[in-house]
DNA sequence: TCAATATGACTCTTGAGTAAGTTACCACGG
DNA sequence: CCGTGGTAACTTACTCAAGAGTCATATTGA
């Protein structure tokens, strides 16, 4: 008699299953994104979506899982704008100032997703792995080929170099979304403009040089 | 009598403590720079440098203050190089190339350390996030300074635009850095030189634009 | 003998993952 | 129109492992 019988608020035939995935990944990916994947706890993502943690297990399985799904949604996001943009011919700065017009537009209101590509603390094996890698091999492979084309522009060939700049360029998208993601009231217009005035001043700066 | 008495490799009365100090916060720089405050584990920190997890604790009483210890050598390190370079009285691109290479020569084998200032798992409240900050919050004054010198001759003003330039700056040092820790071979010294190969790049480019 | 260096073997907390059950809707035979 | 069983959605209350932090003890140089 001191028998299990919780008081229960379950039921109500809640929502259906596909939309509540929808959901959690969602909020998962707000979560992960934020905190990295060491850091995030599955009780507070549930919480968030107003469930509990075991459907979310019944759901996704793992955190793993979880993330994996986050990991798989963002990277096919990114990734496909990217590549709409590498598609539509433009070179040298100029594709890598579309390219973050692009990304200010996609993620207008996804900003954090960004991070869950760069997370150093997701597991670095198994599926998620191979999903990451999937995702950021694509997006490096096209970062690639414009810093090719910008170097090669200026006669530099050397395969470190394009490495290394490369490098570079996704350093300089990863901390402009930071600082976007740092600053909610600026629109993805106004970071466009933004952008457009910055590279100005660098080439401003470029001639004085001599 | 099944009594503790452990067989203990232990006494030997050992290294002096300042040594020992000096040691461990070597050890976990490196443990933290890697894989992040929230994803390393002290016993490990301890099997590295050779001794057992509790001399750990009797030294620096917790985790988080061994990380703070870290914290505070790794800024101290870098603010220190950046400020000398910054009262050496370069402007503009000029400034950032000096500045990278003084971060180069300086973090020569101590590459993971720069990693220690941006760690997104780390606590951000108590004494650790006021350490951190007051760090930062230097480096970032002197780039801001930097920065902002640049954008002026670019008649640039507007703060949000300074901010946010600043921030892309600090992203440019944060990825040359990372590409040089997955570069183990390239030594300080190329690294200078493959800087201003790509810097002169980016102005042939700028030329071109019209 | 005292103090410093050191440790094996604990405790306690946090958080991932699970077992077993509850509620509500729906399709059916009566 | 009314059970009644099947099933999807959902929960409480657990188990279990990892890892932070502690305690009682051992060794040795001065």
């Amino acid at each position: 008699m001191t028998s299990s019988a919780p008081p229960s608020t379950a039921g109500t035939k809640g929502v259906p299953r596909a939309e509540r995935e929808l959901q959690i990944v969602e909020v998962a990916s707000v979560a992960f994104g934020t905190d990295g994947f060491a850091a995030t706890n599955v009780a507070a993502i549930a919480r968030t979506a107003g469930i509990s943690k075991p459907l979310v297990y019944q759901y996704f399985g793992s955190k793993e899982a979880l993330y994996a799904a986050c990991l798989d949604a963002a990277g096919a996001l990114l990734g496909d704008e990217i590549e709409r943009i590498a598609g539509s011919g433009a070179v040298g700065i100029e594709r890598g100032v579309r390219t973050l017009d692009g990304m200010f537009a996609v993620l207008e209101d996804r900003r954090h997703v960004w991070r869950l590509l760069h997370d150093g603390t997701a597991p670095s094996t198994g599926e998620v792995d191979r999903i990451r890698r999937s995702h950021t091999d694509r997006i490096e492979a096209l970062a690639h080929e414009g810093v090719s084309e910008l170097l090669a522009l200026a006669g530099l060939e050397d395969p470190m170099d394009v490495s290394a700049m490369t490098a570079t360029w996704l350093g300089i998208v990863d901390s402009l979304m930071d600082w976007w993601v740092a600053h909610p009231q600026e629109s993805a217009e106004r970071m466009v403009q933004r952008v457009g005035r910055l590279v100005a001043a660098l080439f401003v700066d470029a001639q004085e040089r001599e």
